[in-house]
DNA sequence: ACGCACAACATACCACGGGTATGGCGGCCG
DNA sequence: CGGCCGCCATACCCGTGGTATGTTGTGCGT
């Protein structure tokens, strides 16, 4: 039996946490007061600091709420059915399209680094986007779809590319056009690593 | 004649931009306060708000300085003698070692986007280090070394990942050695985008 | 040569926001 | 049912960006 305490305490933490990908998507780490977090949420400094250490602490919290999001709707597809090549095209144009939800945009890929310090933005990503990235392509150099590049490297290169992407993309008039030709771009290049299908290894 | 007075505040002027350069490099934006850069550079806080507006005025300065110097560098190699194709692999092999200043790091690449807002430190990158790799990759186009690609998508596509790769070569133990490895990728890949040599327009 | 005007700074001060210390209220456990 | 402790509120401190005002010396006109 869970404790009535126990609910009103992750009720309002959650509530602290949703308050602060709200505000730090919209004004930015520096720009966003804790009492604007906790007003939002309806609660005080004191509850804040009570759930948090500080304001580092709140923001890795929302760095970890957005990135679970987006893990989530990855891995469903590259768990899902397929051959290699197809899931990771797929899991591509979903990453593509998660890096244009505000909010993963701002305080995963660009402020996530600066206030994190990027080491730690670099653990925590391993366990996130970029760890599938890197895990996909392992995938297809395994499987033999694609030649045998140094993985990591490739990764944080193409990672890095997507992001770009993803920025340029938010911030394009007509996002549906420039999106299509960022995939176009990325799908052609893909296909120019990829071996002619009598060199793969079943 | 130049003036006395004139030279005094050029002086000072640049004293702060240095100083900022190296406090921002060091402890970052929000950890750098303006009383300690205008100690470094032995005047108050007061000569530093007679030159520049205000924090971000001065990142800007000092975003200014960093870019500068690395576009120097490389408006002299792309305007020096060679074919296009080897000026561009020229260029690359030194950006990639400018990116490896650990200023134009953090204050160019890593920072420039949060402080300043991404929108602005778009347009200032137009001038500088993105610029020449837009340029430089339209001349290749021009030239028909490589395949008509849209160029300034791809532009921002390499511009991302190079500065991703700068990053993960500033963080590894070995620099020299995953330095190499990054380079190989990247030449291996443009040489997959360039054109068989017959197919050239000349 | 002399003093005026203004650029180039210094000093003093304010406001705001992150962090801390302390107080109180209400569930849970003995 | 009584003390305890987790959960949160209140009050306060202080570092820091920004401002308003004072001071000095340089260049310029007369």
């Amino acid at each position: 039996m869970r404790s009535r305490r126990a609910d009103y305490s992750e009720s309002t933490r959650s509530a602290l946490v949703d308050s602060a990908v709200e505000l730090f998507t919209k004004r930015g780490y520096a720009g966003t007061s804790l009492d604007e977090v906790a007003k939002r949420a309806r609660v005080t400094k004191g509850a804040l600091y009570h759930h948090f250490s500080g304001k580092q602490a709140l923001f890795e919290a929302a760095f970890d709420a957005v990135e679970g999001e987006v893990f989530d709707r990855l891995t469903k597809i590259m768990q899902g059915p397929g051959a290699p090549w197809e899931r990771a095209l797929d899991g591509l144009r979903t990453f593509i399209k998660s890096c244009l939800d505000p909010a993963y945009q701002r305080i995963a890929i660009h402020e996530g680094p600066v206030v994190m310090g990027w080491e730690r933005w670099r653990e925590a990503e391993d366990h996130f986007s970029f760890g599938l990235v890197r895990t996909s392509l392992e995938d297809l150099v395994a499987a033999g779809e694609v030649d045998d590049v140094p993985v990591e490297i490739t990764a944080r290169l193409l990672f890095g590319a997507l992001s770009s992407a993803a920025t340029v993309i938010a911030g394009a008039e007509d996002q549906k056009k420039v999106g299509a030709e960022v995939e176009a771009v990325i799908i052609q290049l893909l296909n120019r690593i990829r071996r002619p299908s009598g060199d793969r290894a079943t």
